[in-house]
DNA sequence: CGGCGCACCTGAGTGC
DNA sequence: TGCACTCAGGTGCGCC
């Protein structure tokens, strides 16, 4: 599910509820995620600390801990973060509970098991983190977001520029869904080789894309008073789409027939006219 | 090295 | 109703 904006609205959902708070407990499924989860390090290092604040970087939630630790985050395809009342049912496919000192519980829930959940050690949090960022890519809010920055970036590829804004060692944060609104509002056809765009045009995706990205974080921002017990069901939200799983229907452009074909393996939407090759 | 295909996993939807 | 099959918004590995 996750895209940028959704883990960043996730992010800016759970905040509130849980800095300053201590944590007292933890429980895992056992069930591994993409890499087994550290349970021993997670109970050793987790428990009677306090979170201090939590961040996102790319697509990951770090959630801060007082004494420098980090947990983090990530969700995966499909999943999710909440804050619950202890006596709330717990849902299948609970991996992760962290009990907090006010009764209530963050929990992880994830059904494909796609996510991630690993621990930075105070000791050793700053180059662990360090390693971390050096191998995302540039994040779409960042300073560094900018045409010439990727026009530099794509070199002589000619990689499809769908997969450039979807390689997330070289951009963060952009996934299937935005990546095809993106090329829509931007004008470009999915499969234009990444080098052949003009500095310009890289920076009207740019723009694009903060754009895009801003208006649904937005758009999430208005759920996130639901937040609370939701399991990031309320959190989680789309944007208006144009083009994301609507072939066949008329392009909000044109009016054109919009068309699906699958590129590296993905769903892929666009107008042919609107987005010539 | 660059780029593609695929595997990782469960569940929802579709068609027979 | 049941079964078989396809597809899903992420990531990283192996292979050419």
């Amino acid at each position: 599910m996750p895209e940028l904006p959704e883990v960043e609205v996730t992010r800016q959902g759970l905040l509130p509820h849980v800095s300053g708070r201590t944590i007292t407990a933890v429980s895992c499924s056992g069930k591994p995620l993409r890499q087994s989860v550290p349970e021993e390090l997670l109970q050793a290092c987790l428990c009677g600390k306090s979170i201090s604040t939590v961040d996102r970087r790319a697509k990951y939630l770090l959630i801060r801990l007082q004494d420098s630790g980090t947990l983090v985050i990530h969700l995966g395809m499909t999943g999710r973060l909440g804050v619950f009342p202890g006596a709330a049912a717990q849902a299948k496919h609970d991996h992760l509970i962290l009990f907090l000192d006010n009764g209530m519980e963050i929990r992880q829930n994830d059904t494909r098991r796609f996510g991630s959940i690993a621990l930075w050690p105070s000791e050793q949090a700053k180059e662990l983190e360090q390693e971390f960022v050096s191998r995302q890519g540039i994040e779409p809010f960042s300073r560094e977001f900018t045409g010439s920055a990727l026009l530099q970036l794509a070199g002589k590829s000619r990689q499809p520029v769908k997969n450039f804004l979807m390689d997330a060692h070289r951009i963060s944060g952009i996934g299937n869904i935005y990546a095809n609104e993106i090329l829509f509002a931007a004008g470009l056809h999915p499969q234009t080789p990444a080098n052949t765009l003009s500095e310009q045009q890289w920076q009207q995706v740019v723009d694009t894309a903060v754009r895009i990205l801003t208006k649904a974080i937005e758009a999430g921002g208005s759920t996130i008073s639901d937040f609370l017990g939701a399991s990031g069901e309320s959190g989680y939200f789309q944007l208006q789409l144009a083009v994301y799983g609507k072939e066949g229907t008329p392009c909000p452009r044109c009016g054109l027939a919009l068309e699906k074909s699958v590129i590296a393996g993905r769903a892929t939407f666009f107008c042919s006219c609107c987005q010539p090759l």
